[in-house]
DNA sequence: GCAAAAGTGTTAGGTATACACCCATGC
DNA sequence: GCATGGGTGTATACCTAACACTTTTGC
């Protein structure tokens, strides 16, 4: 592979992908501290880093997650690229962000020297132009609740009704009807019964659910 | 502004817009002669060129349109980046692809010495990756019609209801009912009569609406 | 008066919403 | 036996889909 003339080359390109789990009824993001003086000096940012010469921005972000936040198979997807002159203010950084997704036992026992979990709700200034992608990443996620499978992504591959119901419900930021939502999610044929029940809980065990497709599909219109 | 190290800048980034206009029930869509071999000789592609380092990808798309198509203050939105390692034969470039969308007057006027509109259904081989950017665009047009306002940018200002439906109708390869399309879009409230009527046509003139919007807006369902 | 597209209402079936009580388990 | 969440049905209002004829204009 030829190089494109030096002119042209004035810009670095980097992945960003804020990586959401969900954890009693509370949206997590996972971040990492940034610390480049002088312009961010220990901060929070998304785990991210440059694109290489050898790789597609889809490859990077496997990369990245991985060394830098200890994460593999997840659910990612391309979001939205940022090319702002100054949005890193050190040099030109054109920034392709993904949007992650893990299951709530990834982010209960997660544990990385580098990355780590926190409430989107304690979330305040964040590096680069992160908080700009914060938005950008809740609103894809609300908005792709609504017409595909993507919540499987945030749940244990076996989980009850409620457990569903209680991600849109924090999603949204509303309450549904239980017999509501129940009739309409299994009128969709979009889980099925796994047979099994809930166990070691204090209260009538809940029927186990999955998903009755493991990739993202489009759902003709669920909430 | 500093650049980043230079063994980081190895790629140069592109901006390349599909632009889509719609005549007679017939989906149009701008392409270019891109003429650069030994890889891309005499082949159509889209209106794109590089970033510059002072502009943003926003800016570059709407310098392009106007200085390779002659196009300004039309409708663009990004669409996806574009990073396959050879997408690009001749070296390393990364596309960030804008959606773009002109009104019927444009296409059926238009002249360029170096662009101009084909049907879609035309479209065999385009150069570099621009034949599955031209299904992502499709696919993003028809469905932000269906949650959004976005019609408005492929009609004449001022429009019949039977435009507004040959416009879902072309998009989503199915007829819909005169009446209820009618009842429907009526109810959403995102049309208004203007009070004037159709001129100069050989049947029963049509009364002529507007979008009561006239920026982008999510729609509560509209088909 | 004919061709061409505009414009308009009703009915039936299905979907969405609102709503309250009994059940199974752990302690 | 009590606290906790699991699980279920019905009635009403609303929305969707199917369907055909009359009106206005240009020629």
């Amino acid at each position: 592979m030829k190089q494109a003339p030096a002119n042209t080359r004035f810009a670095a390109i980097a992945i960003d992908v804020p990586v959401f789990g969900l954890i009693d009824g509370e949206l997590q993001v996972l971040v990492a501290n940034v610390d480049r003086p002088p312009h961010y000096k220990n901060i929070d940012g998304f785990v991210g880093g440059l694109v290489e010469a050898h790789e597609t921005a889809g490859q990077a972000v496997v990369r990245h997650l991985k060394e830098k936040a200890g994460l593999s198979g997840i659910y990612t997807e391309q979001l939205y690229t940022f090319s702002d002159v100054n949005r890193d203010k050190r040099n030109r950084v054109i920034a392709i962000a993904y949007l992650g997704l893990v299951r709530p036992d990834v982010v209960s026992t997660y544990q990385h020297p580098e990355a780590h979990f926190v409430p989107v709700s304690e979330i305040t200034a964040l590096a680069y132009d992160h908080n700009e992608m914060l938005i950008a990443a809740k609103k894809r996620l609300a908005s792709k609740l609504e017409y595909t499978n993507i919540a499987q992504y945030v749940l244990p591959r076996h989980f009850t009704l409620t457990q569903l119901q209680s991600v849109y419900e924090t999603l949204h930021k509303r309450d549904f009807d239980k017999r509501n939502f129940r009739k309409k999610i299994l009128a969709l044929d979009i889980v099925s019964e796994t047979g099994q029940m809930e166990e070691g809980v204090k209260h009538r065990p809940a029927a186990l659910y999955k998903f009755t497709s493991q990739t993202l599909q489009q759902i003709p219109l669920i909430i």
